[in-house]
DNA sequence: CAAGTCAAGATTGCATACAATTTTTGCGTC
DNA sequence: GACGCAAAAATTGTATGCAATCTTGACTTG
């Protein structure tokens, strides 16, 4: 529980980067011992969310360019082939929930504010978990559970604010070929898609970045 | 330090599917308290070699003939991509540590009795896990080394003792074209290559593990 | 004799206490 | 006033103790 809330938290950005994640606090703000902070934050820092430093704590994660770039290779690599599982398997019930799921992220692109722009990012990543829950692969899952929460701090991070973060359609699109259960199409469109996402990011502050991160420390 | 002398002693099937890892024992055996055998076992529990269930205590993995498969089914997505970028990147000293490793394989091929063969397992999955570094991503090269060790312990599993576990000389063959820089054809034969070594599997023993599986745990 | 029940033992879950390390702070000196 | 050093405060790392839960085996009962 409190593992989940730390994430919300990071992804959300309502915990800054670089953030020093103190055991004692935690544990006071949840009323629980360090020790389940323990575990929680080791998840995390399992999950890239966290990065835990021996004898100086654990801090939320503040990902380079460069790693940014990673995750999204990661993400070109791996969701074309759950697309193509996930035209082969989806069923009725998929699409449906799909089909919800899309209709809560086009509500949220037409609301303001930043905590709409929030659910707006998390919204978009739970279409890409659902793919992924469909295409029948646990462990694919996993890995793509680990990647949308990365790609999410990505964005709140690298993400230009004048464009939307997601969604020109594309999900939508994407379900399209999905129920055609056409793999080939939702695998390349899907391509397409991390490419725009990648695309609306702004990944040239590479330099400069160790100062500000040693401020925002604290 | 306890993770890694679990995981390999799981790996290397010393310590069987199935069986229990009590929290004080692990904890006596390696002089330490039972507060750090449990963030061990959480590790392991995060890379699927160790199931760990609420009240009851952690065991190590029992993969199923269906997780078996998806273990592969990942493989086979992603390890074609990491050929293709360790292709464009590779160098010099990458090659001469292909070659040693290489070396040491197919040495231990030549060797017999039980300790060579968990040798060779082991050995074959380093080769992969090589590779993986050589493509330059770090988050690409967690999700193989997750995906080797539960491959090991797949094939200590399900792997007819019959046939050799891994390199007909695949492995030369992968290496010769990542040398050419033949991203394409290194794809390709690795692609085969996993074909392969899921081929010597024998995953039909899905009925009645349940019953076996409850013995095992002692 | 089989089945259900309950108590004793064992094991995990969590909290807390102490040790080790890092960070801060205060003092003295240049 | 700045720098260096040392002591104190704070924080993490590890061990241990107690409570909660599960397992086991004996005992009761139909």
């Amino acid at each position: 529980m409190i593992r989940d809330a730390l994430r919300d938290a990071i992804i959300d950005r309502r915990l800054a980067p670089g953030t020093k994640l103190s055991e004692a606090e935690v544990g006071a703000l949840f009323h629980v011992s360090r020790t389940v902070v323990r575990a929680a934050l080791q998840m995390l820092s399992f999950e890239g969310l966290v990065r835990a430093e021996r004898n100086r704590g654990a801090f939320v994660a503040n990902p380079t360019p460069d790693e940014a770039r990673q995750v999204f290779d990661s993400r070109r690599l791996i969701e074309p082939g759950i697309a193509m599982a996930a035209a082969e398997r989806i069923g009725a019930a998929d699409i449906a929930a799909f089909r919800m799921a899309l209709a809560g992220e086009e509500r949220l692109l037409g609301e303001r504010g930043p905590s709409a722009r929030r659910a707006e990012i998390r919204a978009s990543g739970d279409f890409h978990l659902l793919m992924a829950a469909v295409a029948g692969n646990a462990i694919l899952l996993k890995f793509m559970e680990e990647l949308v929460a990365r790609s999410s701090l990505v964005i709140a991070l690298y993400g230009r604010s004048g464009a939307s973060s997601c969604g020109h359609g594309d999900h939508g699109r994407i379900l399209s070929a999905l129920e055609r259960r056409d793999g080939v199409e939702a695998s390349r469109l899907l391509s397409l898609h991390i490419d725009h996402i990648e695309m609306d990011l702004d990944l040239r502050v590479a330099e400069g970045m160790a100062l500000r991160e040693a401020l925002a420390t604290e």
